[in-house]
DNA sequence: GACCTGACTGAAAACCTTTGCAATCATCTC
DNA sequence: GAGATGATTGCAAAGGTTTTCAGTCAGGTC
């Protein structure tokens, strides 16, 4: 049914290896021969099958990618750029789900290696040390995590913390509070150094919350300490919370930004969705994706296993949750709460 | 570097042969013999080079995945029940992403065909008649399409939309609009066919406008068409628009559910998020993933290239955007927008 | 004791490519 | 005109696996 190299050269009526070479070293081959068995190729549509080239070359063509959550929206503008960088070079891309799990991940990991060039690890799980062995094996390059001996892409988390404190205190904002994410993970730990450092040479407060799991529900219960604190002003880790912080401010009333403002990181693409719209650190996701799948095809064709890094840009987006604080700051009462539920005192 | 089965036979001593055996037909080897063939491959971390034995069963183990856009939020709940479902299955996932562009398409699958046992088109945008021919080819299944002759996972729309109705007519609406999305869309065909019905039956107006593309900013025109028409209720095309039309009235200082009802359909993860959070239909969309994979699985191993169809529930997620209407209706006048610009006639 | 059976194992072919090596042939060089 | 050169092509091996076929051997049957 599917048809090989041998029917090609049979049709063109020269030897397979002539067929091979007419496709991979063109400049080798007689133009009109050439011309002869592409004409052939054409007409009974074939296409080489990878894998057998791929058992001789040692290069299937392939490459791995591994998210620890689909559903995740990070990931999607990343695979985006995956997707298009990969297409371009005419890679193929194998895609699987880790479900956050570490130990998932290093078995993906040792399934997926005979099948692929090389992989693609995003905001890794797995413990450094594992990591580092498991570089040692194949090629891995990494997006969003610092592996020493290995490439990866990262992204200037913290350059993005240092834009909103700018940001915040150009507005009049004296005191903060930051909803930390996974302590574990490296985009928290710098994007809490960007924010530190900025703050303290702006002469800001900074009140740090958490650690918290970055999901929309953690963002309502942390909105509620914020409160508490007295801030003017909410950065929270990831765009998923400050969404949630969003969506309790509107069910208490608070008013953002004049109650207090909002930011995130992301640049999620519900950050425009919202009322009010969200200021976000926008992350080049695509960028990334893209760069990172560079860096994996340098490493396969140079060998080029030096520890390369990939520092990509940060931008602050400013919409409508941010703003001036109002004058009388400190211990605001919120506006009560609009309905009256059946279980409220009388 | 990479272990072969040779390097195991050796290390077991026995030939390759049975090496292949101890693992892929375990019944007819000695089983002590097993026991040593497997220690020797454990030690060796031995793993099979999948491209290998495919070049001799025709099976790659690999299945192909296309869609049309991978930041439509409606495929990332699909990718993740296929994934899941692939990984049981022990088969990898090729993904691509056609860009909403049929040509691209249909490129993708003629050169991902040697690369997989079948591939799974999502929401395709090729013509049927094109549709058909590829899949005379290869197996090929269908999600959220209908093609004659081929596998297909579907999901009740038309009885999502019949659910709408219910709820708007018990709440006591008696018209809405319905945001429709593109012409050529099963979906759409479905939701609308699903809505007229039931309005008929329960005796509601239906206002159809449209068609939009189904995108968040084609919800912010189509609440204010809808507006003007006078309805107490809109049902989007989908939650990316339902959402364009809830950030609209609250820019417009239109009350949602008081002044208008809203509603979608995806049941997609920002729709929690927002405030009110949306009245909308969810689809089994990772039911769907692995549903389309095991029709896939089927068509492989059974050759059962029947037309076999498979449709999945639908079910309306009541939330807080949809409400029973003011008494006084028709014609009412949105709250002037809060704030003034600069550029407003004084 | 000759023969058969059944359980187990190994040799080798096959899958589809790429590529090193050798062969052919025409064209130059001196 | 002999030998060298260069362009073009084909042969065959190789890559890692599965599977057919044949072989070995122990135990049973008559």
């Amino acid at each position: 049914m599917a048809v090989t190299i041998h029917e090609v050269a049979r049709a063109a009526r020269v030897s397979v290896s002539t067929v091979s070479r007419a496709f991979g070293s063109p400049e080798v081959v007689n133009a009109e021969t050439r011309r002869r068995v592409l004409a052939a190729a054409e007409r009974l549509r074939y296409r080489p099958n990878r894998a057998a080239r791929g058992l001789i070359t040692g290069r299937t063509g392939n490459i791995g990618v591994i998210v620890p959550d689909l559903e995740n929206p990070f990931f999607h503008g990343v695979l985006k750029g995956v997707q298009s960088r990969a297409r371009e070079a005419d890679q193929w891309v194998f895609l699987a789900d880790s479900g956050e799990d570490p130990t998932i991940e290093h078995e993906l990991v040792m399934q997926l290696s005979k099948q692929v060039d090389g992989i693609l690890l995003c905001s890794s799980r797995m413990r450094t040390a594992q990591l580092e062995q498991a570089a040692a094996e194949r090629p891995l390059v990494f997006l969003n995590r610092k592996v020493p001996g290995s490439p990866s892409v990262l992204m200037d988390s913290a350059g993005g913390g240092r834009q909103i404190v700018a940001h915040l205190a150009g507005l009049g904002h004296r005191s903060f509070a930051y909803l930390s994410g996974p302590r574990t993970s490296w985009s928290n730990r710098e994007r809490r150094r960007g924010l530190r450092t900025a703050a303290a040479r702006e002469g800001l407060e900074i009140v740090e919350l958490g650690p918290y799991v970055p999901r929309f529900e953690a963002g309502g219960e942390a909105a509620d300490t914020a409160l508490e604190r007295g801030v003017t002003a909410i950065v929270a880790y990831n765009d998923l919370m400050a969404l949630g912080v969003l969506a309790r401010f509107a069910e208490r009333g608070v008013g953002v930004p004049e109650d207090c403002s909002v930011s995130g990181f992301d640049d999620a693409p519900m950050s425009t969705m919202t009322t009010p719209s969200l200021t976000t650190v926008a992350l080049p996701k695509a960028e990334a994706g893209r760069a990172a799948v560079d860096a994996l095809l340098g490493l396969l064709d140079n060998g080029d296993g030096s520890e390369r890094r990939n520092d990509l840009a940060t931008r602050l987006v400013v919409r409508a949750s941010t703003g001036a604080p109002r004058a009388n700051r400190r211990a605001r009462t919120p506006r009560k709460r609009a309905r009256m539920t059946m279980s409220d005192p009388v």
